[in-house]
DNA sequence: GAATTAATTAAACAATCGTTCATTTAATCT
DNA sequence: AGATTAAATGAACGATTGTTTAATTAATTC
């Protein structure tokens, strides 16, 4: 079956992506075949090699789609002139795609390491312009008198590790909604760069 | 060769360990195969096996004798009853021992996927006894008035994700050392509990 | 509607996987 | 020293790996 205008060869290309996604994500890409992404796609293993000529191609397209969407998202946001509104824009804005696209963070987080050489310096080089971004507003407040902080890059560095680490461990229906991880991680945030959040009430019924 | 001193098996058995360490630290457990661990230790592939019954048994060996040792370790600690230096001094704890031991952490979190299910338990509660730790200091510093903060187990999360980022990027021979690191992140620590850390100079020279 | 082109299948490829086992080698015990 | 036992080997097991290829099926083009 030839099609030419290519929209159904392509919606089979998605499928595939997105079970291998879900695949990758829950085992892992070497523990995953191409014959469990196929079955899941229903299709047969064969099949695969019409869409992706290699597994890792397959692993390289779901990681760059994903750090591209990222980014282009992130481009998307407004931000604020103001260090403080921008760093809080952008921690929501974190949070919030982090916590809609787990099984997409997860696979680009961990499975860096079995990227070959070439793919991963690509991939690389997009993860960083994320970083940068943040670093740009780290550099801002600082020189605006707004933050204090010790170290842009550390700290950068250290901001985005604890707002992608809420991915180990939230799930939905949880104690808390997404609106509350937002809130909680933005005062997080604004705290390490020396700003008084704007809190609450102090809570301490909590599980220990 | 029988040894049942157990003196030179122990050191075998060690030596396998030490080797699957590494090599599932930079190839990923599942596309690390008992040939190259074997290769690594100078002995045939079935020798493993008269230490390990499971390729499976080497990667939760190496799981729990990390996660024992972390909380030995943890509790050798003088913990001081002042929340904030009980924070800080577990912060330095953290540091020191995350950096002193990249691979073992690299493992311990990168490979939870792959333990089966009654291992996978078992290390989560090694994991939670961590955690748990951490949430008492938080909770004691809630109830003293020392610390703000919205969320006890939230932010409990946060911090051990910020400190244990620290491994994915840090190098020796970089910019920093580990003093440096230490003394960067008890400040960042600090001040997500909003406490004013003793910051020695803000510093703007910095890469972006 | 015939020709062409694309997609899918099913079988096969060599390579490698974790694991087992009979055998040999070597250290310990009596 | 001889008996015993542990450890290491090297070959083999069946299963599975990523990928290729020829044949088949179906959709598009002229």
């Amino acid at each position: 079956m030839a099609r030419t205008t290519g929209s159904i060869g392509k919606e089979t290309e998605k499928r595939i992506l997105r079970e291998a996604l879900t695949l990758f994500a829950h085992n892992g890409y070497a523990a995953v075949s191409m014959r469990q992404i196929a079955t899941n796609c229903k299709i047969q293993a064969g099949g695969l090699y019409n869409y992706f000529p290699t597994k890792q191609a397959i692993l390289y397209g779901l990681m760059k789609t994903h750090m591209q969407d990222l980014l282009k998202a992130l481009h998307e946001e407004s931000r604020p002139d103001n260090p403080a509104q921008a760093l809080e824009a952008f921690t929501r804005f974190h949070i919030r795609y982090h916590i809609d696209k787990p099984e997409e963070v997860f696979v680009a987080y961990m499975e860096l390491r079995n990227l070959e050489p070439e793919p991963y310096s690509e991939i690389m080089k997009l993860r960083q312009q994320y970083e940068r971004f943040l670093r740009g507003i780290l550099r801002d407040g600082l020189q605006a008198d707004a933050f204090q902080l010790d170290d842009v890059p550390v700290t950068a560095m250290a901001i985005i590790s604890m707002m992608t680490g809420v991915n180990t461990w939230f799930r939905y229906g949880g104690r808390l909604g997404v609106e509350d991880i937002e809130k909680i991680y933005v005062n997080l945030v604004l705290s390490v760069v020396g700003l008084e959040p704007a809190r609450e009430k102090p809570r301490l019924e909590e599980v220990v």
